[in-house]
DNA sequence: ATGGTTGGGGTCCAA
């Protein structure tokens, strides 16, 4: 059986509706995680998607800001909203696929967005790159203790770190700019090894080549300039890393109108290797 | 070094 899963972080779900359909149209995921939907969980789109088949929808919706959701053609159980750092933001949510999800099940999916952190990267000045570090440290805490890389396992998400220097335009220009400070990529570096992840991207697309999933609005000329990070990411547990067949980053998307400043990253798994022995 | 853009909700905050 072949899995492809999406993550996409939207900058509003309601605002960018008919991009995410001609997404799912033309790119065929069974499972988007979205990041930044902005809006409650009664005002999520829930019906237009179920008409496209997707019809197993889980969300951690607030109003205005941040909000996660999973968009699914598989069947999921088990659905979990974690307040990290107790803030009341809407961050997390997980799902479990179940048994109608034929090779899928057993496979747990946690969906991320990670505080983008503020300007400063200077806990004594900005709050914002504090909560940044505590939400990190927690998560770091969090996934040992739960074993959430445990057996099969996925963990995506905007996880506003750009860890190697290749996941940046330049490496230098951006060792003191947020989501690229050492003390970022030291925590984000942490929680990957609370876990034995793997990361999807980077087994794909090699160490040294430039890989980016973000170009920020105020930047223009995107595409030429090219000063994009690579915030977005998919994990894998060691269990699942054998069934990675295939990785996208749907760089075309920036450049469709009105669209959010980030791009979907897909991967495509056959679950049909994923029960070889190692 | 600076300033640049976007979205949500409401006359500014977060990214």
């Amino acid at each position: 059986m072949r899995l492809r899963l999406a993550t996409w972080n939207i900058n509003s779900v309601r605002l960018r509706l008919p991009l995410v359909t001609q997404f799912l149209d033309s790119l065929q995921p069974d499972v988007l995680c979205l990041q930044e939907i902005k809006c409650r969980d009664a005002e999520f789109p829930t019906s237009e998607l179920r008409k496209r088949g997707y019809v197993h929808i889980a969300t951690h919706g607030q109003k205005g800001y941040h909000g996660v959701a999973i968009v699914s053609r598989l069947p999921f159980h088990e659905i979990r909203r974690r307040d990290f750092c107790a803030k009341g933001d809407a961050r997390h949510i997980s799902v479990a696929f179940d048994a109608g999800a034929a090779d899928a099940s057993g496979i747990v999916l946690h969906n991320f967005y990670v505080p983008a952190g503020g300007d400063e990267p200077d806990v004594e000045i900005n709050p914002k790159f504090g909560h940044k570090l505590d939400f990190l440290d927690e998560l770091a805490l969090w996934t040992a203790e739960e074993n959430i890389a445990g057996e099969r396992a996925i963990l995506v998400g905007d996880l506003n770190i750009a860890p190697l220097e290749t996941d940046v335009w330049n490496h230098k220009a951006l060792l003191k700019v947020v989501s690229h400070t050492p003390i970022e990529v030291e925590k984000f570096t942490k929680v990957f090894n609370s876990g034995p992840w793997v990361d999807a991207m980077r087994r794909i697309v090699g160490t040294e080549e430039k890989l980016y999933t973000w170009w920020s609005y105020r930047s223009p000329n995107w595409e030429l300039a090219d000063k994009g990070r690579r915030l977005d990411h998919i994990w894998l547990s060691k269990k699942l890393a054998p069934s990675l067949v295939g990785m996208q980053v749907l760089r075309e998307a920036r450049g469709w109108l009105r669209t959010s400043d980030h791009v979907p990253v897909l991967v495509d798994l056959d679950l049909g290797q994923s029960a070889a022995p190692p």
